[in-house]
DNA sequence: GCTTTCTTGCAAATCATTCGCAACTGGCTT
DNA sequence: AAGCCAGTTGCGAATGATTTGCAAGAAAGC
């Protein structure tokens, strides 16, 4: 896992903490960074694999499934299992200033993100209540545009 | 969507209102539902077709799965997809005492019911103030047995 | 009891994701 | 700058849970 850099991650930054952490940074794996670096969405692996073809042509889906999956035992992107879907990704970078859940409208697919520091700490209270500690958690609010009221 | 009944559900009134939806109550239905409201834990498509083996020997796995897809649909039985591993099924009626979430122990995989009234009413209060409103949600804790402390 | 329509069991198909393997390439070494 | 070599890639095949097509079988109304 990369340490939290003093400053925000640049392409740069994380590069050489991959390099340190003895992961080479090939074309496909900057490629990926980039593409994750900019995403404002959740884009899937297939999404991904477009995004980056402008820099890598013809890199392959078992890539970036590979590269995903090395970059998230790293700690440097996020992999989001929504219901129905194929995995989405976001880069951890834009967890840094805390973190946050996803609302996923059912009617767009789009994911929103919010966060809630009363759900964080009533989380940590349920499990404590029941004699456990929180590895992770998953919360997703499955929704749709509220209807004006009338 | 089956209305909820006056009383609980018995597998009388059950097998009633499913008739009444225009679905058959075959061998493999009645005993898939039996094995359902029997079970303390959240089992898997292959676990239930174990169970049910008993009732109906040679039930066919994709007749488990059609029927729980039915099942679902009816509202009678919810489905969860909890992170690597294969979906697990609940009866609906448990839950008929209010809705509950689900923990996780990472380490030994079972599953730990709970209710948050705060829970509810705070995801609630979010979805609402970004104008959305909830169709559903998933709460999860992936949580392991608290260390006594030293 | 008979018929119609819904169901079943089987095997084959899906779909997202992973894996084996031979060819390739970062990046340290000299 | 050239070489080495373990880590990577692309390809295609494998995986594993779940779904589906189809012909044979069985609920429930008549």
């Amino acid at each position: 896992m990369i340490d939290p850099p003093d400053q925000p991650h640049t392409l740069e930054t994380l590069t050489a903490a991959l390099r340190a952490a003895g992961i080479r940074v090939t074309r496909q794996r900057a490629a990926l960074l980039r593409v994750l670096a900019q995403a404002v969405d959740h884009p899937d692996a297939p999404e991904l694999q477009k995004r980056a073809e402008g820099d890598v042509p013809g890199i392959s889906l078992s890539t970036v499934y590979r590269t995903l999956a090395t970059l998230e035992a790293q700690g440097v992107v996020l992999r989001h299992q929504f219901d129905g879907t194929s995995a989405r990704f976001e880069p951890a970078q834009s967890t840094e200033s805390g973190h946050h859940d996803h609302m996923i409208d059912v009617d767009t697919s789009e994911v929103i993100e919010f966060c809630s520091d009363r759900i964080e700490q009533l989380q940590a209270e349920i499990a404590a209540e029941l004699g456990y500690e929180i590895v992770h958690h998953r919360f997703e609010l499955y929704v749709r545009k509220a209807r004006a009221r009338d």
